[in-house]
DNA sequence: CGTTTCTTGTGGAACGTTTCCCGTTCACCA
DNA sequence: TGGTGAACGGGAAACGTTCCACAAGAAACG
């Protein structure tokens, strides 16, 4: 079916080895030979059989990419950045989402392993580090993306997320909220960190930390905004409210601004609402939204870098995570009295 | 480095080809024998070699799709559908975005043709036959996605455009829109449809047509809503001014929205809006967006289904169009004076 | 008892590359 | 004239799997 070396050494009357290597710039072909080859695979339309190439490299020159949902923009975005910054490497990138279940999300690093791609890029739902030792085991690099994990020392590229919830609890703070919530999401490293930088935020600003005033919503269903609908109903329910809310994560904050609007009250000048991810969409929003940008197509191009950069290497490279600053972007759900930035 | 079939083979003391027909279900291997091996590989953790197993039979288990936008969350709905419907089956979906750009899309597919994929499914940008025909050439078989050509019999799962552009103008009628405007985005086999649909109801309705409401925004931009802007814009300074507007997707009716309300108008009030593709977002949007629903989710579990059909197929299967029916959700864009639905 | 048939298994080759190592050829130098 | 070393090219093996054809043995049959 498809044209081989062979028939190209054939029809040059040279052997297929000659020919494999002029392809791939050998120093031991003349220019004059390569050329030849050259033009004679051009004419043929010749394709290297890369199921080949694997067998014998051992390298597939596939990236696998397990993300925990398509429809999330914010994976999107990340997504879009590592396939740009792949482009005419020679890799092909294989994205694979986990519905955040995490047993589909260890088969899929289990097809990524049998598959033997070259490199793992995973933004994981998992709490322990039993799969990544898997990983590790079948000799397979990794990159870490969006979520990290404690005790386990692996590259790893995301938005630095203390920073985050100091950046938007200070924002709250600073357009005169009084009483601020947090609502949280699955118990996993970015939320870890958020609430953190929420802590400490306040502490900064002498506000008590008040537990009453943090909601976790466990298990995120199709786009996590109807869990931060009803934590958004509890909160309002309490005596003073929360005059300022910081979700976190976009979906979370759509959630939460339909609740608010739907109990009868203003966004921003009853409650501020401030999210994190910057997705597109949240120009059109009801009330345009306020939120921490993460980078996401920064942190993509990143860890492609990363990517690249470690399967060249052929010595094992000392983790060091690579932490992104995040940015404020201020929309219409904060903007109480003061104006303080376009967006 | 990995286990293999010859270290298992000589464990068992058997030949490598028992293993091998032992682990596919092979009907010359008694059960003991499969049992036996079964077990081996189990505490083995043998991973069969993907690479080895293409290079002989020829197909590789991998599905390509090449999609037009990662962002545009129809398509990631539609991608969805398809790896949902995958999941299990032994194939791996690859999905690549050609960034609306024909060039990229060619390469994208160059790509797919090099790597073997056993399947193509393809939401195309291009307006021509031939790189079709290179793909018939390799012999791939494949599937259009959501956008199909004149004079090309190939399979296609999408929905029945002619119906999205009727149902869609006829609901503008039927809420007391008088005069009714299309935005068009490129000039492909969808925007061709709806526009068609949408005559054809105007025709039924004895409205003529009138090709100044007609607008077409041709290249989308990131998200596609600007270019409706500012047609939205054009459309707004005419006299009368239409009193509805038609957008060929949702992105597009964001963007006039938006065009809207800065124009010191109300919708519906002063002008109803539609879209199409029913995207997740629309229920949180400043006006919550009425929209043609296509379906999504069920084209990319056709197309999945489909997919799996033809390559099980030994025989070349004659192409038949699948069409999906689109349903209208009916939200506040619309809503003039009577409530028509729910959203 | 010889022949056929079924069951269960094996031998060898093939798939298309690459990699390691060795062989020419030829020019140049001492 | 012999030796040295580039420069260019090839031979053989290997990667891990599957497929075609056939073999050994038992069972069934005439």
């Amino acid at each position: 079916m498809g044209v081989t070396l062979k028939d190209i050494a054939r029809d040059l009357g040279v052997s297929v080895i000659t020919v494999s290597k002029a392809l791939r710039n050998h120093s031991d072909i003349s220019e004059q030979t390569k050329a030849r080859v050259l033009k004679r695979c051009q004419e043929l339309n010749y394709r290297p059989n890369l199921a080949a190439r694997a067998l014998v490299t051992g390298r597939t020159n596939m990236i696998g990419f397990v993300i925990p949902d398509l429809l999330h923009t914010f994976f999107s975005e990340v997504v879009r950045g590592v396939s740009v910054a792949l482009r005419n490497s020679g890799y092909t990138l294989v994205v694979t989402s986990s519905e955040q279940d995490p047993k589909i999300e260890r088969q899929a690093v289990e097809q990524f392993i049998t598959r033997r791609v070259d490199m793992l890029l995973i933004a994981s739902t998992h709490w322990t580090v039993e799969m990544f030792r898997r990983i590790e085991e079948a000799g397979i690099p990794y990159i870490l993306i969006d979520r990290s994990f404690v005790g386990l020392a692996a590259h790893f590229v995301g938005v630095n997320d203390e920073e985050v919830g100091a950046l938007a609890t200070q924002h709250l703070v600073d357009t005169g909220c009084k009483r601020i919530a947090h609502i949280g999401g699955p118990a996993l490293s970015p939320l870890l960190g958020r609430l953190e930088g929420y802590k400490r935020a306040l502490a900064k600003n002498n506000i008590p930390f008040d537990s009453d005033l943090v909601m976790s919503t466990d298990r995120a269903e199709e786009l996590g905004d109807a869990a931060a609908y009803s934590a958004t109903q509890v909160l309002l329910g309490q005596n003073p409210r929360p005059d300022g809310i910081f979700c976190y994560n976009d979906l979370a904050a759509y959630g939460a601004i339909s609740a608010i609007l739907d109990a009868g009250l203003r966004v921003p000048e009853d409650v501020s609402v401030i999210g994190c991810g910057n997705l597109l969409y949240n120009k059109f929003l009801r009330v345009p939204l306020t939120s921490v940008d993460q980078q996401s197509a920064v942190i993509g191009q990143r860890a492609a870098k990363l990517a690249l950069q470690l399967i060249e290497a052929d010595q094992p490279v000392v983790p060091k995570p690579i932490y992104l600053e995040p940015r404020l972007v201020v929309r219409a759900s904060t903007r109480k009295q003061k104006a303080l930035a376009r967006s």
